[in-house]
RNA sequence: GCCUCGGUAGCUCAGGGGAUAGAGCAGCCGCCUCCUAAGCGGCAGGUCGCAGGUUCGAAUCCUGCCCGGGGCGCCA
C-alpha cells in the first residue's frame, strides 16, 4: 500500500513537472510513512513540505497542487491537506477487503515477498568456539541470527546460514589437555588439573567417550605429565606459560596420533551438542565451516597469496604484517607470527574471501559488542582483496544480562558457574527465551527478566501474544462445537460490516504486515516484527473484548470471522520467523 | 587516550528529520448471567543526559561536554 501511495505521489509530481508547475529539476525522494495518529489518515507523505522552499511556494499550496494532480485510485478513500503540509491518506473499504482476502487466500505466504527477488545474503552467527556449552550470550546471537536469517529469506533474499567452527588454535589445545587430563583422573591418577583448563563437567561426558573408545591405551603415570612443568598460577607461576606447557607434554607423551585422536574426540562431541541445543531452539545452519578446512585447502594461501600480489603484506621482525592502516584499520595487522603459525585474523581474511566468491551478494555478520573492533580490520581486508567493503554488512548484538527477582545473575566463564543457554531454555522454555532475546533492539543492551518470562500473565508480552492466537482458535472450536461452519465468502462480500473501531484499527494493522516485514529486513531488527505482533494481539484482545464473534447475524458472523481467521494467519506468520509457536489452545 | 553502543515516564524499552513523544510493567479506579478475566477500559506519570549549531520544523542530524556498558593482543 505505502508502495502504491508512492506511486501515486510520484504520477502527480510528474504531471506538475510537465506543466511547468514545479521545475524539472526538483528531486523526488518520496517520503510516505505509516502515520500514528488515525486523525491523520493510514499514510502520510511530507513531499509538499521537503518541495516547498525549491518550488518556492507555500506548502500547504503546493500540497494542494499535488492533491489535485493524485490519480484516483480504488483503495484510497480521501487525502487531505493537514498541519504544515502534509498528505493525509485514507485507505478505502475496498483496500481493507482486499486485504483480508488476500491474508486468507496467501496462508502461510501472506507477506512474504516473492522468493529470491533480492541479492543473496550469506549470514553468519553464532560461531562460539567448541569448546564448551552455549551460554546466555550466545543464546542472544542465536535467536537474533536466525530471526533476521527467516526474515531476510520472506524478504526475499537467497539466505545461507552459517557457523564458523574455530577448530584450530589454542584453545581447541586447551579442551584437548583438559580432556586428557580427566581421562587420566578417570584411569585412577591423581594428576593436577590447571586453573586455565576447562572446569566445566563436560570435559568428564567427553573424557569418559575417550574412555570408552581407548580404555587405558593413552594413560601415563602423573608424575610423567607434571614434571619440570613451570608453576601455575596459584603456585606463584603463570597461568598461561603452564597451560601451553602442558599442551607441549601432552603432545609429546600422546604422539600426534593418539593426540589428534583426543582432539578429534572433543571437537566431535562439542559440534554436536551445540547443534543439538541450536537445533532443538529452532535454530538450522545450512553450513558448519571449518577453520582448519581453510589451511587444508590451500585458501589460506591463497588469500595470503592475494594480499601479497597486491602488495599489502609486509614482513617485520619476523613476522608477516597485513598493511591494514592504509586501509582504513586503526593499525596494522599480523597474518603470520615469527614462529611460522599464521594468526586467527588470518584464517578470518581467507573466509571472508571465499564467503565473498561463494556469494554474489552480502556477507553478513553478527558479532557480539566486543568484536566490534574486527569490523575495521574486515573491511580492509576486503579492500585488500580487492573486493568491494560494502558487501560487508556487520551487526553487533550488545550483551544479555539475567535478573532473577529482580537480582542481577553474576556470570563467570571461568569458575564454570555460568548459566548456559541449554539452562535457559529449561527454566522459561524455547518460546519466551526466542522472544525475549529478539523483543529489543540487538543495538541495545538487554535485561532479560526471568521471573517475567516464565509469568503466565499478560505481563509476559510472549504469553499475551500466543493468548491472543489460542484465543482465535478457541472461537472456532466453539463455532464447530454449535455445528455451525465459517462461510469465508459470505464473510468477504460482508467486509464493510466490519465498522465498530476495533475491527477498523485491526483491518489497518493486518495490512502493515508486509511493509513492517520489509522494514525489519531492511534493518536487520527483528524486534520491529515482535513489537508489531505485540500490537496486533493488544487489538485482537481489545477486539475480543469489545465485540462477540458467534452472532446470529450470518453476515456478521461470517465477517468477523474471517477477520478473526486473518489475524491468526498473520500472528502464525510473524510468530514463525522469530521462531515462536503458535500455539492451538492454552 | 582511541573506537563502539547507550542515556526518553518510578522500572524495562519503542520512536532515529515532521503534526498533542508512545508501549509494557509497577501504582490508583472500574469491567466476567456472555466465544478463555492468561483479557479489557480509564486515571496518573516526561527539562527526550547537558550546551551550542543546521533546518520551515530536532527526542531524531552535526559539534563539544557529562554519565554508564563493551572493546582496543605476534589471544582465540
Amino acid at each position: 500500500m505505502r508502495a502504491h501511495i508512492e506511486e501515486l505521489v510520484t504520477q502527480a509530481l510528474g504531471y506538475l513537472k510537465r506543466d511547468g508547475v514545479i521545475g524539472d529539476d526538483i528531486g523526488t525522494a518520496i517520503q510516505v510513512e505509516p502515520t500514528k495518529d488515525r486523525a491523520h489518515g493510514d499514510y502520510a507523505c511530507n513531499i509538499a513540505m521537503v518541495l516547498a522552499k525549491t518550488a518556492k511556494m507555500a506548502p500547504t499550496e503546493l500540497a494542494k497542487k499535488i492533491l489535485d494532480r493524485v490519480p484516483a485510485s480504488k483503495r484510497v478513500k480521501s487525502i487531505e491537506i493537514a498541519g504544515p503540509g502534509f498528505l493525509n491518506f485514507f485507505v478505502s473499504g475496498h483496500h481493507l477487503k482486499i486485504v483480508v482476502r488476500e491474508i486468507l487466500a496467501k496462508g502461510a505466504d501472506y507477506g512474504r515477498a516473492p522468493a529470491n527477488t533480492l541479492p543473496p545474503v550469506l549470514i553468519e552467527f553464532v560461531s562460539a568456539n567448541p569448546t564448551g556449552p552455549l551460554h546466555v550470550g550466545h543464546g542472544r546471537g542465536a535467536a537474533y541470527g536466525a530471526s533476521v536469517a527467516s526474515i531476510l529469506e520472506a524478504a526475499g533474499h537467497p539466505v545461507e546460514r552459517e557457523y564458523y567452527v574455530n577448530d584450530d588454535g589454542r584453545q581447541m589445545d586447551i579442551l584437548a589437555v583438559s580432556v586428557w587430563l580427566r581421562y587420566l583422573e578417570l584411569a585412577g591418577e591423581r594428576v593436577r588439573f590447571p586453573d586455565n583448563a576447562y572446569q566445566g563437567d563436560y570435559v568428564y561426558d567427553i573424557a569418559r567417550q575417550v574412555r570408552s573408545r581407548h580404555g587405558d591405551d593413552l594413560r601415563h603415570h602423573a608424575h610423567e605429565v607434571t614434571e619440570g612443568l613451570p608453576a601455575d598460577a596459584d603456585q606463584e607461576g603463570d597461568a598461561e606459560a603452564h597451560i601451553d606447557a602442558l599442551i607441549a607434554r601432552t603432545r609429546a607423551l600422546l604422539g600426534d596420533e593418539q593426540y589428534e585422536a583426543v582432539f578429534a574426540i572433543a571437537l566431535e562431541a562439542m559440534i554436536e551438542d551445540i547443534r543439538q541445543d541450536l537445533g532443538e531452539f529452532g535454530v538450522h545452519f545450512d553450513r558448519w565451516y571449518s577453520e582448519r578446512s581453510l589451511h587444508t585447502s590451500g585458501a589460506l594461501e591463497q588469500a595470503l597469496a592475494k594480499l601479497e600480489a597486491k602488495g599489502w603484506l609486509e614482513t617485520r621482525n619476523g613476522a608477516v604484517w597485513f598493511k591494514a592502516s592504509e586501509l582504513g584499520d586503526d593499525k596494522d595487522r599480523v597474518v603470520v607470527r615469527d614462529n611460522g603459525r599464521s594468526t586467527y585474523f588470518a584464517s578470518d581474511v581467507a573466509y571472508l574471501l571465499d564467503k565473498l566468491e561463494r556469494c554474489s551478494g552480502q556477507a553478513l555478520y553478527i558479532f557480539g559488542a566486543d568484536h566490534h573492533g574486527y569490523v575495521p580490520r574486515l573491511k580492509a581486508a576486503a579492500k585488500g582483496l580487492g573486493q568491494d567493503p560494502d558487501r560487508l554488512d556487520f551487526q553487533l548484538v550488545q550483551f544479555a544480562v539475567l535478573y532473577r527477582e529482580g537480582q542481577k545473575l553474576q556470570m563467570s566463564t571461568r569458575s564454570g558457574e555460568f548459566v548456559t543457554l541449554r539452562d535457559l531454555r529449561d527454566e522459561v522454555g524455547n518460546d519466551a527465551a526466542r522472544y525475549f532475546y529478539v523483543m529489543r533492539s540487538h543495538e541495545q543492551h538487554l535485561d532479560f527478566d526471568l521471573d517475567l518470562a516464565k509469568s503466565n500473565a499478560n505481563e509476559n508480552p510472549v504469553f499475551y501474544i500466543q493468548y491472543a492466537h489460542a484465543r482465535i482458535q478457541s472461537i472456532f472450536a466453539k463455532l464447530e462445537e454449535s455445528g455451525q461452519r465459517h462461510n469465508p465468502a459470505i464473510g468477504e462480500a460482508a467486509i464493510s460490516r466490519l465498522d465498530a473501531e476495533p475491527e477498523q484499527v485491526l483491518l489497518r494493522q493486518l495490512g502493515r504486515y508486509p511493509e513492517v516485514l520489509e522494514n525489519a529486513a531492511q534493518r536487520r531488527a527483528p524486534h520491529v516484527l515482535a513489537h508489531y505482533l505485540h500490537d496486533i494481539a493488544a487489538e485482537f484482545h481489545s477486539w475480543y473484548n469489545h465485540s462477540q464473534f458467534l452472532v446470529d447475524d450470518d453476515d456478521l458472523r461470517n465477517a468477523r470471522l474471517n477477520l478473526a481467521q486473518a489475524t491468526a494467519q498473520v500472528l502464525r506468520n510473524g510468530l514463525g520467523l522469530i521462531g515462536v509457536s503458535a500455539p492451538e489452545s492454552m
